[in-house]
DNA sequence: AAAGGCGACAACCGCAGGCCG
DNA sequence: ACGGCCTGCGGTTGTCGCCTT
């Protein structure tokens, strides 16, 4: 109990049954609104605020509490994130009884898990002394952001489109990652929210099988961003080669099963080779792309609910 | 069996934006 | 226009239970 300058307490920490009870008791009767009206009028302890996160976070009807993300909800929250960023409460529109909390904490254990398990590994290449450590970058890399965007069949164009995104930050141009910098022709994210929509649908209606999940079936038309160009060729030199030099070197010494071996996410043998070459061009779009699958998520984390797809 | 690590989850804090008087 | 209040959001921290060593 914490007291409060005009004399009332207020109440931290876990909730209890009686105190949710309240709370239903008041949101039935009154709607969930006027959250600060709860304390005044004396029915809890607790700051609005607490009685809204409360209601929003457990006591909501048709939440699915207790019940771990799916491999449908971690791609469709991978994806999103790299299109969004952090806009938890955004993402969490997308994904039926699943709530900004839910979604933050599933990201950022994510996120930890990644940090530790590349923390883990060796130290990096002299190419890396003097630099951030790899993993400062993971969610770049664990995001295939063009991933989702082949589900777009039935858009107006006729063809599968990435979103397009215009990093006006360079903070936003790291949550985004390397994928997220290719697009097609000139949409508008706003034209391309029915794409989502069908997202959203998706998750109510979980995939029947494999070869009905839309991220298993990558067929992109992508191009640069012009004004982009520049800015993506950077990442892929300090990024994702380095964890691929990274992986090369550890999978020569700790063979296959290594947590690094990683796969070139999408980069075909010959533009990762001629990249590593140095003198060639960088590699072209498509060849980011043309290898894409679900199992490239794969390396990353083990998805246990997906082998039962 | 005990200890530590880790993941999952709950809840708080600070800030920002909208609304209203 | 301005200030106060309310609501919503994102970041962070604390707690608990399970698993591994």
């Amino acid at each position: 109990m914490e007291r409060q300058g005009d004399g009332t307490c207020i109440k931290k920490g876990p909730w209890t049954a009686e105190e949710d009870e309240v709370l239903l008791n008041y949101v039935n009767e009154h709607g969930p609104r006027d959250w600060s009206s709860i304390r005044s009028k004396g029915l809890l302890p607790r700051t609005g605020k607490s009685c809204r996160l409360r209601w929003v976070n457990k006591l909501r009807p048709n939440l699915k509490t207790g019940c771990k993300f799916s491999a449908e909800e971690e791609r469709v929250v991978i994806e999103l994130q790299a299109h969004f960023g952090n806009k938890w409460a955004k993402i969490a529109t997308y994904l039926s009884g699943r709530t900004d909390n839910d979604v933050k904490n599933f990201w950022s254990t994510r996120r930890k898990r990644l940090e530790r398990i590349l923390q883990t590994s060796p130290p990096n290449s002299q190419q890396n002394k003097g630099k951030d450590p790899v993993f400062h970058e993971l969610p770049i890399l664990e995001v295939p952001a063009c991933g989702f965007t082949a589900m777009q069949e039935g858009s107006p164009s006729g063809k599968n489109q990435c979103l397009p995104l215009y990093p006006e930050s360079s903070e936003e141009y790291k949550m985004m990652g390397l994928p997220g910098l290719v697009r097609s022709n000139s949409q508008t994210l706003e034209a391309d929210l029915p794409a989502l929509e069908t997202i959203s649908m998706q998750m109510v209606r979980p995939f029947e099988s494999v070869s009905d999940c839309p991220f298993s079936q990558p067929q992109l038309d992508l191009s640069l961003i012009p004004e982009c160009e520049e800015l993506a060729i950077e990442p892929c030199d300090l990024n994702f080669l380095d964890m691929f030099k990274q992986a090369e070197h550890l999978e020569a010494e700790t063979g296959p099963k290594s947590v690094t071996s990683i796969p070139p996410m999408g980069l075909k043998d010959n533009a990762f080779n001629a990249k590593q070459g140095g003198a060639e061009a960088p590699p072209s779009p498509d060849s980011f792309f043309d290898d894409f699958s679900p199992e490239m998520f794969d390396y990353l984390e083990p998805l246990p609910s997906s082998s039962g797809l």
